[in-house]
DNA sequence: CTTTACGCCTGACGGC
DNA sequence: TGCCGTCAGGCGTAAA
C-alpha cells in the first residue's frame, strides 16, 4: 500500500519520463475512481509537464497552457491504497485496472493501475494549493513547519488517541498506519494515550522518529525505483524492517515484550506492552 | 466543535 | 474444486 515514502519514490520514477515532454493523448478506460475521472482532464493534453510535486500523498503536475485563455492548472493523481504508476511503451497490451494513461510525445506511455480504484486522477486549477483535497491539509512530515513543539502545541486539551492524533492529515500529511504504529513504538509511546496528556519532550522524540522512519524508508524505496518500470515490480521494501506491525503475539525486538494488536479508530494498531507508555 | 461510523472496491484468505 | 464470508486499507463524508 502506498504511504508517503512510496509516493516519493513513484514522484522520482516517473519523473524522467514526464518532465519537460508534452502529453500527447490522454486516455481513460474505466472512469470510475474514487472520484470520477471528469473529462477536464484533458485540459492537460498536449501541453508540456515542466514540473510534478509532491503534497501529503498527491503527485501534481504542472501544465501550464499553451495559449491566453486556456485554464491554468495541471493534474492530480492519488494512489488510494492498491494504485500504482508505471512506464511503459504505449503499444503494449493494458494490464487488468489499468485505468487512465498518458501517452507523451516521446514515446513513453504513463499508466494509472489501481485494483481496488481508491485513487484520484484528477485536474487541478491554479494555485493547487487551494484545491478542496489539499487546501486543509497539515504540514508536511519531512518539512520546517512539524516540529515536537507543533505536536504539543496543536494537541493541547485534546483527549484523542496520539496514534489518530498523528494519523489526522490536518496534523500533519502522510503518516500512514503502518508508520504510526511503527514510529510509537520507537518513540515508546503508547498508542492510546490521549495526544493531549504527552509531554513536550515526548512529542521531540516522536518527531524526531516520524522523519527517521520516513527518510529510511524512502531510502529504501530506492530499490523499489530501479525496478520501478519492469514489468514484475514488487512492492514490500520496508516490510522487512517492521518492528510491530502485523507481529502481533511475536516478541518485542527492544525488550522482548509482548507484541499486541487492538483496533484503534477502526485500524489495526501493533504496541509492545513492554516498552510502550 | 469533536468524535465516530460508514462506504467505496477487489484480492487474499480461511472455512466448508 | 469452488463458493462464500471476512478483512484490509486511504480518506472524504455523514451522522451522532
Amino acid at each position: 500500500m502506498p504511504e508517503l515514502p512510496e509516493v516519493e519514490t513513484t514522484l522520482r520514477g516517473i519523473e524522467p519520463a514526464l518532465l519537460d515532454r508534452k502529453i500527447a493523448d490522454i486516455k481513460v478506460r474505466n472512469p470510475a475512481l474514487r472520484i470520477p475521472v471528469a473529462r477536464s482532464i484533458q485540459h492537460a493534453r498536449g501541453r508540456s509537464v515542466v514540473g510534478l510535486r509532491r503534497r501529503a500523498k498527491y503527485l501534481l503536475l504542472d501544465t501550464p497552457p499553451l495559449e491566453t485563455g486556456q485554464p491554468e492548472g495541471g493534474l492530480m493523481i492519488h494512489l488510494g491504497m492498491s494504485g500504482s504508476l508505471r512506464i511503459t511503451d504505449p503499444a503494449t497490451a493494458p494490464r487488468k485496472h489499468d485505468h487512465v494513461e498518458l501517452v507523451m510525445d516521446s514515446g513513453a506511455c504513463l499508466r494509472f493501475n489501481d485494483p481496488r480504484r481508491f485513487g484520484i486522477f484528477t485536474w487541478w486549477d491554479a494555485p493547487a494549493e487551494d484545491h478542496s483535497l489539499i487546501a486543509h491539509l497539515g504540514p508536511e512530515p519531512l518539512g520546517p513547519d512539524f516540529s515536537g513543539k507543533y505536536l504539543y502545541t496543536r494537541s493541547r486539551n485534546l483527549r484523542v488517541a496520539v496514534k489518530n492524533f498523528i494519523m489526522n492529515s490536518q496534523v500533519v500529511v502522510g503518516v500512514g498506519n503502518i508508520y504510526a504504529s511503527e514510529a510509537l513504538h520507537l518513540a515508546g509511546i503508547h498508542p492510546s494515550r490521549p495526544a493531549g496528556r504527552i509531554s513536550l519532550a515526548r512529542y521531540e522524540v516522536l518527531d524526531q522518529v516520524i522523519r527517521e522512519v520516513l527518510e529510511s524508508a524512502i531510502r529504501q524505496g530506492g530499490t523499489t525505483l530501479r525496478d520501478f518500470t519492469a514489468p514484475d515490480a514488487q512492492p514490500g521494501y520496508f516490510a522487512q524492517d517492521l518492528r510491530v506491525y502485523d507481529r502481533a503475539g511475536k516478541a518485542c525486538f527492544k525488550c522482548g515484550g509482548e507484541i499486541r494488536r487492538k483496533v484503534l479508530g477502526q485500524r489495526a494498531t501493533y504496541f509492545c506492552v513492554g516498552c510502550q507508555r
